[in-house]
This record gives structure tokens, C-alpha cells and sequence, in this order.
DNA sequence: CTGTTAGCGCTTTCAA
DNA sequence: TTGAAAGCGCTAACAG
């Protein structure tokens, strides 16, 4: 099986500098402690041949690729944009690498895009809110290291990093209730979404200790497009504030109740959730929850440097979003 | 060098199922074509054993990863996400994934970024304004196959995808100078950014053969926080309107100007450049221009399919950003 | 200090 | 049709 690369292997560089491969691996890797003038040799000899070491065979030699990969279900979001930014960046730090795969792409099957994903390099890290807790149970194990985004859950050892969209939601319940708010709106996320349904119990949980409030739900999205849709049906729903699944479904609202000729806050309220970078600057601005996204990112890699380095990760933490309250929300209009 | 690292290998299942591992990897690879029953009887082993093939092993005898590297200055910025987006998309699509850099991570070193990362799979989709031709020149040989994003180049054969930058920007000022405004000020981009480049050569053309107009350049960056901090500057410039380098710019520029008591666009025009997802969402909606992100991700797939099948790619193109008037713009004050 | 050698796990030619 | 064996390019015991 001749493949000639083009690419020169170790074997050459050795050959042409008069010593052994295991030399020049050594001087390749600082591992050097002979003479400095032959590791001189073959560092030049190397320059010459350009030489660039296949960090391929070295993976197979190592037995590990310095490589995790990122699944998070939609990358145009922006929420997860600043995750995989800030994981990218921290990961690289320890000369790690991040491999990402939007599972909209294989919405049927997410456990396979995973598997196949993971057995490209040493972990991942797993932002899946529409996989079932079964799925995800059988497939952990499989997946390990591992680290998990917004889904707890016991019976799976591996950290994870999660936000309270439940007691989130209902900080921005709340608020809309203080502002005289008694008929609200949800629209709700993707079908079978964890994280809705977070929203939803606490949802639930509110009307159930706030007698005179009611809170209708209609189906929604994840995206803008989601929002401008239901944007008539949430002007007809006799509701007066709105709270919408995330940011991204929020603007999209906004935007379509604008031209329905619905003026926010006055006639309406409308809430997000996640504080994308872009929600403090909408027309009028988003009142939103805000989520640290970075923070995430960041923690995440922490997590998964202990696991890849065979210590004891830190702790599970759960987010508590902080309301953000800005211009779309205002007084209940009477 | 003994290491369990707990899956199975090829030889296990053979040794399990009774063949041998050539006989394996053609049953996991649909070559196989003796008996079924044999096949049957693999497939089931490697199933009992939990059997997952090495992407890494087989990555080495095949001599590809089927993985590309997508290397930007800023995976914070909404333009580059877009690109990712459906880049990434487009390569699953054929079995590809895509690993990210940030070249922000090590901005002395992107040459060594760019190769190190490209070492690790099998070619570069490379966005980088800010490297030099001389260094891009010297590094494209070593990174083929390569296509390149906003660096078109003779001397380089890679495929490229651009963007007009010079005729786009020179739309905007005209748009301006048709509104009546005779003093411009230019938020320039990160120093040494080619794509800074292209647009302050355009503003220069333009500035020449419209004598009664007057532009001013102001250094800025890329980011709202660059933005923002110019505002103060750009109020007391003189100029009526405001070209900044980028939406990101254009965002924090409208936000500072704001907070200053500025009225945008009555006292003063603003434009951005990329018409990110946001632009059409600021108070006042952003006046900019159009590049279409997916496409040159999705094309820069394309090109690069070409490339690592051995194909010729299509011919390079050169995007013309389409002028969006929004509410940014407006007559100039007299 | 340096080289020899045996892997890492898979694919593929070649021969049976 | 199936298997033996030789790589892919690198690393790391183990000798010397």
C-alpha cells in the first residue's frame, strides 16, 4: 500500500540526519537530552524536509487525539454560539481542540450523529435537550468522558452544568404579574424539548400559587421565524404579555406584532430568555432572563479537563438567570 | 505498551465471531461478499461486544480524516457563525466534520495556528484578514487542499470566496452623499485587516471623484465594545454620518451615540457592513450592507468537496454586497 | 544517551 | 470467498 503524501515521515527525517526515529521523536517533543548539537541536526534536517509531524499516528501511538467534540442542536443560536466560543477558546488553552456537529442536521437520529462524533475524538460535550432521558441514559456510557449542558440527571455520571429555566421562568412571571399582568402567553419550544418543559412546570407551578393569573401556552419554535409565526395568534390570545421560549423566538415576536401595528409594552408585554448579546439592543429593548453563556463554555471545559486528566471534576452547578428587565415589558394595559 | 482502553478492537470481534479482522472491517465497511450468514454472525458479535470501529485507526491506514478546519479571527462574531453554520451543515451532509479555531486565541501566531490545526485533518477553510500576504503566500503550499475566505490571491492556488468590500462601502457613501450628507467619518476595522483595507481604498475612490466630500477615518476594531468606545469621538467629529466597519461596530457606535443624547438618524446617520441576523432589529433599524454568510459557507463547502475528491472546484466568485436602507439613515441636518 | 522493536487499530494487497 | 501480512507514522519500553 504505497501512499506517498508528499509528506515527510519521521522514518526520512531520521534517515537523512543519521539517527534513529525514536530520536527524532524525542527532539520533536523536547524530550531531547543528548548532545544539542545532533538535536540541532534534526531540527534542521526536519525544516529542510518539511517535516511536519502526522499528528494522526501520533494520536493512534498516544492513544488519545487532544480533540472534544461540541453537539448542541442548533449552531445558528446564538446562546450556543457563545458557549462554543468561549469552549473553543478555553480548550485551546490546554491545546485542545473542538470539533461541533448540529444535530438539526440528523434531527431522527441524534444518538448516532453523537456516537459517530465522539469516536472522532476523547469527548464531548452534550447539549441535547430534545433526546429522551432513556436515550441519553443507554448512551452515556458510550460517550464518556462527558459532559453534560442542561441536563441533569442521576442516573448518569458525568458533570454537568445546568440552568434553572423553572424557577427562571417564573422570576419573569413574576415580574409581568407585578406589572399588573393577569392573562399571559407562553410560546412554547420544540416539541419533546427538555428545557420547555422545564419551562413549563414552573409555568404551571406559578398559576397554581398565583390564583388570579392565567397563562395559556401555544406552540412556538426555537427561532425567530417561530416568532413572527404565532405573532397574530398571540395578538388574538386576549393576553396581555407574552413570554416567549428563548430571545431568538422574542425578536421574531416582536417584530411581528410591530407590524400587526401591536405596540410594545404598551399594549402588550413581551419577555425572552437567554440575554443574547443582541437583546439589549432591540426595538424596544428585551426584557429577558440571562443566562451566562460564556460562563458555560468556560465551565465546561474545566469539567472536562479533570475528566480527560483523570481527576476529580468540580462540582455540578446549576445557573440561576438573572431577570433583565428592559423596555418590552411595562404596566398591564387596563 | 499495554492499553485497555476499555472497547473492543477488530481483532477481538474476529477472534469472537471465528474470522479473521480482514474479514471483519469488510463486514463493517458493506464490502463483504461471502456468505450472509457470516456477515450475520459479525454483525452480532460486534454488537455483544459493543464494537466501535476506531475513526483514528482507520483514519491513518485510509490516510484521511474526512474532517476540515474552519479557522476565523472572531467565532464571536455573528458573520463568522453564520459561515460555520452552514459550512458545517453542508460538510455533514457528506460525512465531514468540521473543527473550529479562533484565531483571536494566539494573534501573533496565526501562521502556527492555522498549521497546527491543519495537521490534525484533512484541509483548512481559512479566514484570516489579518495575516499578511507574504505570510499567507509563504503558508498556503503547506496547507492545501485550501480554500480562502476575503483573500483572494494570484499567487496562491486555492480556491477563494470573496466579498466586494471596495464597491460596497462605496455604495453606502454614495448612499449617504445622495442624502444630502458632505462630511463622512470612516470607523475603521482591527489594524492590518485586509478587509479594512479594501473598504478605506474604496472610501479613497470615492472621496476622489466626489470632490464636495469630505471622509474622515477614526480607528476603531471589530467588536461593539469598539463601537461603543468611539462614540464620543464620532459625535464631536463634525461628520453627519457615521460608516462603521462592521454591523458589531455599527451596533455599539448606535448604542454610545444614544447615551449621549444623540438622535440617529435625525442628528446623525449610522451604517454597519455584513447585515448580521440582528442588523434589521436595532432602534433604528440598521442601514447596511448585505453579505450573504450562508452561501459562502455552503460554497466553501463546495469548493472544498472539489478539492479533497480531486475535482476542479468552480470558479472563484466575488460576492457584491446588496445595499439594505433601514432607519439608520436619513437626510443629512442642515 | 540512543537505537531496536513492538505496538496503536484498521485497511488492503496478494495468495491460497 | 477468506486470511496472512504488510503497512499507515508515531511513541515508548527496554536494551545496550
Amino acid at each position: 500500500m504505497k501512499r506517498r503524501t508528499g509528506a515527510a515521515t519521521i522514518a526520512e527525517v531520521a534517515a537523512a540526519a543519521g539517527v534513529s526515529p525514536a530520536t527524532v521523536s524525542r527532539v520533536m517533543n523536547d524530550r531531547f537530552l543528548g548532545d544539542a548539537s545532533i538535536a540541532e541536526r534534526v531540527r534542521s534536517v526536519a525544516i529542510d524536509l518539511a517535516y511536519s509531524p502526522s499528528h494522526l499516528a501520533r494520536s493512534l501511538a498516544l492513544g488519545q487525539t487532544s480533540a472534544i467534540a461540541f453537539v448542541v442542536p442548533d449552531l445558528a443560536n446564538p446562546a450556543f454560539q457563545a458557549m462554543l466560543s468561549s469552549l473553543s477558546k478555553a480548550a485551546a488553552k490546554d491545546g485542545y481542540r473542538v470539533l461541533v456537529a448540529d444535530s438539526a442536521e440528523s434531527p431522527s437520529d441524534e444518538p448516532l450523529l453523537v456516537s459517530e462524533i465522539r469516536r472522532r475524538c476523547d469527548a464531548v460535550v452534550l447539549c441535547a435537550p430534545r433526546m429522551s432521558d432513556a436515550e441519553l441514559v443507554s448512551l452515556a456510557g458510550s460517550l464518556r468522558p462527558l459532559v453534560l449542558i442542561n441536563r441533569a440527571n442521576d442516573q448518569i455520571d458525568a458533570p454537568s452544568l445546568s440552568i434553572d429555566y423553572r424557577s427562571g421562568i417564573q422570576d419573569l412571571a413574576q415580574h409581568l404579574a407585578d406589572l399588573g399582568h393577569r392573562h399571559l402567553v407562553f410560546i412554547e419550544g420544540p416539541e419533546g424539548s427538555a428545557s420547555n418543559r422545564h419551562r413549563v412546570d414552573g409555568l404551571d407551578d406559578f398559576q397554581r400559587r398565583s390564583p388570579g393569573v392565567r397563562i395559556d401556552r401555544i406552540p412556538g419554535g426555537a427561532t425567530s421565524e417561530d416568532g413572527l409565526a404565532v405573532a397574530a395568534r398571540v395578538r388574538d390570545s386576549g393576553a396581555t404579555a407574552a413570554l416567549a421560549f428563548n430571545d431568538l423566538v422574542a425578536i421574531g415576536l416582536l417584530n411581528g406584532l410591530i407590524n400587526l401595528g401591536v405596540r410594545v409594552p404598551e399594549d402588550m408585554s413581551v419577555t425572552g430568555f437567554d440575554d443574547i448579546p443582541f437583546a439589549r439592543y432591540t426595538t424596544p429593548p428585551l426584557t429577558t432572563l440571562s443566562v451566562p453563556h460564556e460562563e458555560l463554555g468556560a465551565q465546561a471545559w474545566h469539567r472536562m479537563r479533570a475528566l480527560v486528566s483523570g481527576e476529580k471534576p468540580e462540582p455540578n452547578v446549576v445557573f440561576h438567570p438573572r431577570l433583565e428587565v428592559r423596555g418590552s415589558t411595562g404596566p398591564a394595559p387596563r
